[in-house]
DNA sequence: TACACGTGGAG
DNA sequence: TCTCCAAGTGT
């Protein structure tokens, strides 16, 4: 089957199943430059609540521009990936310092921090219809079962095959940005990591695992091992605020707020346990503990609500409320 | 280049 | 409970 008949297929079915989704909605750049950005790593359910509560604040990119950092992360906090929205925000105000258009083509949205490979094309077929593929997780796992490559989903070969593939398939497409969210919809919908429902697939047949077993496809990846990890904080409440210090740059939630940790061999006496709580971050598997200081004396105090927590800090001043 | 970077949902 | 992994990017 020729790339234009299997186009027209993706976007009729794309027109008749996609998902009404809030950056599907008044489509303009830079709405669609947040919604991918968001959607990097990320669940369409997981976006869905921050892009609303972005979209509310920072409307546009001189709004983004002017806001201050620790505002923006408050807005991104809970979303997970914390330097997308430094990156953000950086580039807003690279785009507001140059006067303040938005780049019309791949190329230009390429230059912008946070903008790589994916999110470029994304933006330039779907805001502005120029034919280049997008290659995700979604298309990569669709070109493997669908051309039955025997490749790994982190192999580069599984990635140039993909990417071949697609831009086939959107130069053939009266709508660029329609056929790449068509792929993508296609991956997170019906041929989905843990299910292929071909009887709803408008690539059935054409499909070269039509039949066969499209979950074995692509080949599994080697996983890095986990770390445990061990940490003890240092919990103090007074007057409404909470103690809290900012994660370093070279932490693992740069810019971000939690209590302070008890360095090793600190003293503990006066601290009383108020628990342990669970975090994974990235491949970390986190136990902290935490202490209680009645103490305090409210130096250094912090209102919570004022600035981006942690998820590890989310969890700990739980611990906090119950106490 | 391999690795670091978050979080939560699905099975 | 546990593993997998989701519309990737930067270093």
């Amino acid at each position: 089957m020729d790339s234009a008949t299997l186009s027209a297929r993706l976007l009729a079915w794309y027109a008749r199943r996609r998902r009404d989704l809030p950056w599907r909605r008044d489509v303009n750049p830079y709405r669609v430059w947040i919604s991918e950005v968001m959607l990097q790593q990320t669940r369409v359910e997981a976006v869905r609540p921050f892009y609303e509560r972005w979209l509310a604040r920072f409307p546009d990119v001189a709004a983004l521009a002017v806001a201050e950092e620790e505002e923006v992360l408050r807005y991104w906090a809970g979303l997970g990936y914390y330097r997308r929205a430094r990156m953000l925000h950086a580039a807003a105000r690279r785009v507001v310092a140059a006067g303040g258009e938005l780049p019309r083509s791949r190329a230009g949205w390429r230059e912008l921090p946070g903008v790589g490979e994916y999110t470029s094309a994304a933006i330039a077929s779907i805001a502005f219809g120029e034919a280049v593929p997008v290659v995700d997780g979604n298309v990569k796992r669709l070109a493997a079962r669908f051309l039955a490559l025997e490749l790994a989903a982190d192999d580069r070969a599984l990635h140039r095959k993909a990417e071949e593939w697609a831009g086939q398939l959107v130069v053939a497409a009266p709508a660029p940005g329609d056929l790449n969210q068509a792929l993508m919809e296609l991956g997170a919908t019906v041929c989905t990591p843990r299910a292929a429902d071909c009887e709803h697939c408008p690539l059935v047949g054409a499909c070269a695992s039509t039949g066969g077993d499209p979950l074995a496809r692509p080949l599994p990846t080697r996983r890095p091992r986990w770390r445990e990890v061990r940490l003890e904080h240092r919990l103090a409440r007074r007057d409404g605020r909470v103690l809290l210090v900012q994660c370093r740059e070279s932490g693992w939630t740069p810019g971000l707020w939690e209590p302070p940790r008890l360095a090793v061999g600190e003293d503990r006496s006066g601290l009383i346990p108020l628990g342990t709580v669970r975090h994974v971050i990235s491949r970390h598997r986190i136990e902290a503990t935490a202490f209680l200081d009645p103490g305090w004396d409210g130096s250094g105090g912090v209102d919570p609500e004022r600035v981006p927590l942690s998820g590890l800090g989310r969890k700990l001043l739980g611990l906090l409320d119950r106490a």
